[in-house]
DNA sequence: TAGCATGCTAAACAAATGTTCAGCGCTTAG
DNA sequence: CTAAGCGCTGAACATTTGTTTAGCATGCTA
C-alpha cells in the first residue's frame, strides 16, 4: 500500500488522516490530532493541504485510485476485485465503508464502476453458461455488487458474529466466504415459493 | 412512526435529530442546529436529554425500540423484517446505517438478534425442505443478514443504480427485491467451479 | 391568593476547532 | 558568501462548539 515517496511528511499525514478518518469519522477528528499522529504540527498540514476537507478530498483520490487501479486481470471477475478490497489495510476499509455512507463523489463513481463492471462479467457468464441467466441483469449487478461490499460496511459486526477481532482473520475469511459461494452457487431458497409470492405481488400492482 | 405524545417538544427533538444526525452524521449536526428545526431553544434540548450524547443514545433507544418491537409474526422471516425496516421513514433508515457504521451497542445487539433471529428461521426451514442445507448454519445466517442490511447501508448508490431518488419507490423496490430473491433462489453461479475452487484453497491451506 | 413545579429561554462561558501569519533552519544555485 | 526557495513550526485569531446559569411565564395546588 505504500510507494517509495511515503517517507515524506506529506505522505505520513496523509495516512494518519486515513486511519483517524475511519476510526472515528472525519469530524470527529481534529486537525491537531491527524498532525500529531503524523509527528508534525497543525499547520503543516494545512500548509500540504490547503485545509482540512482539502486534505479529506485528497484521501479520497489517492484511496480510490489504488482500489481502482490494481490491474488486475478481468477474468478473475469481481469476486476477486472484493479480496482484492478485504485485503487491503483495515484503516482503509473503514475509511472507504465512511465514503460510501456518507456518499462522497468518489466512492460514488467506485460503485458505479463496480455495477457496470459486474453487469459485463455476469453478462459474460451467462452467455457461456457457468452464470446463470437473468430477467433483470442491471438489477442483478447493482444486487451483487452490494453483497460484495456488505462486508466492508458491516465488518465490525460480522467480526462479532465469527468470534474474532478481524474478520480478516484466515479463518473467518474461510468461513465467510464459504458461505457466501454457497448461497451463490445453491441459493437460499429450496423450491420456488417466494419467487412466486413475488410474482404474485407484481400482478397485484399493476 | 409517531405515537399520540408526539407533539411534545420533547419529541420534536428527537426527531429532528434522527433526520440531522441520519443526514450529515453525528458530529457534523450542533445542537444548534436540531434545536433551530425542532423549533426550541439550544438550551431546550440539553434541559431534556442531559447532553448531545445523551440525546444520541437516546435516539438509539428509540429507534432501535422501534425497529425490534414490531411485533411482526415470526413465520414471515426476516425478509419481512427487512421489509419493515425499509418501510420505516427515510431518516430513520440512514439514522440506522450510520448506527450500524459507528458500531453503536444497540445497533450490534440488533445485528446479534437478527443473525440469531435468521438461523432459527433458516434452520428451521431446512428441517421442512424449503430452505438448502447448509454446511455451515451460522456463517450462512451472518452472511444473510448482512445482505439484508447492505441496501440500507448503500442506499443512496442503490437509488443511483436504479436511476431514482429513493430506493423505496416502488419500481426501483420491486426491481431490487426481484434480483435478490432470484439469487436466493437460483444462485448466481451456474455450475460448482467456484465452490470446487474454494474447496482446493482450503486444503492447501490445512 | 400564595406558593411551587414545569416547560422553556436568553445570555454567557470555557473549550476546542479550522485557519492564518510571521518567521525559523536548511539546502542549493548564483 | 549571499540570497532565495522549501519544509516546517509556534503562536495567535475568529468562530463554533457543548454546556451552564439565572430567570421568565404558565398552570396547578393548597
Amino acid at each position: 500500500m505504500r510507494s517509495e515517496s511515503d517517507l515524506t511528511a506529506r505522505a505520513r499525514i496523509r495516512d494518519a488522516a486515513i486511519d483517524l478518518f475511519g476510526r472515528e469519522g472525519v469530524n470527529r477528528v481534529s486537525v491537531r490530532a491527524i498532525a500529531a499522529r503524523a509527528g508534525v504540527s497543525p499547520a503543516l498540514v494545512l500548509h500540504h493541504f490547503g485545509s482540512k476537507d482539502g486534505l479529506r478530498k485528497a484521501c479520497d483520490a489517492y484511496l480510490l485510485e489504488i482500489l481502482r487501479g490494481d490491474g488486475r486481470p478481468a477474468d478473475l471477475g469481481d469476486t476477486a476485485r472484493l479480496g482484492s478490497m478485504l485485503e487491503a489495510a483495515a484503516p482503509a476499509r473503514r475509511y472507504l465503508a465512511r465514503a460510501f455512507l456518507d456518499d462522497s463523489p468518489e466512492a460514488g463513481t467506485l460503485f458505479d464502476e463496480m455495477v457496470a463492471a459486474s453487469e459485463r462479467w455476469l453478462g459474460h457468464g451467462a452467455e457461456e453458461g457457468w452464470i446463470q441467466p437473468s430477467e433483470d441483469p442491471h438489477a442483478r449487478a447493482a444486487v451483487y455488487v452490494t453483497w460484495l461490499l456488505a462486508p466492508v460496511m458491516l465488518h465490525a459486526h460480522l467480526s462479532r458474529a465469527f468470534g474474532v477481532d478481524d474478520l480478516a482473520e484466515t479463518g473467518a475469511t474461510l468461513r465467510f466466504s464459504r458461505a457466501a459461494i454457497e448461497i451463490f452457487t445453491r441459493g437460499v431458497f429450496a423450491d420456488d415459493r417466494v419467487l412466486d409470492a413475488w410474482n404474485t405481488v407484481r400482478k397485484d400492482l399493476g
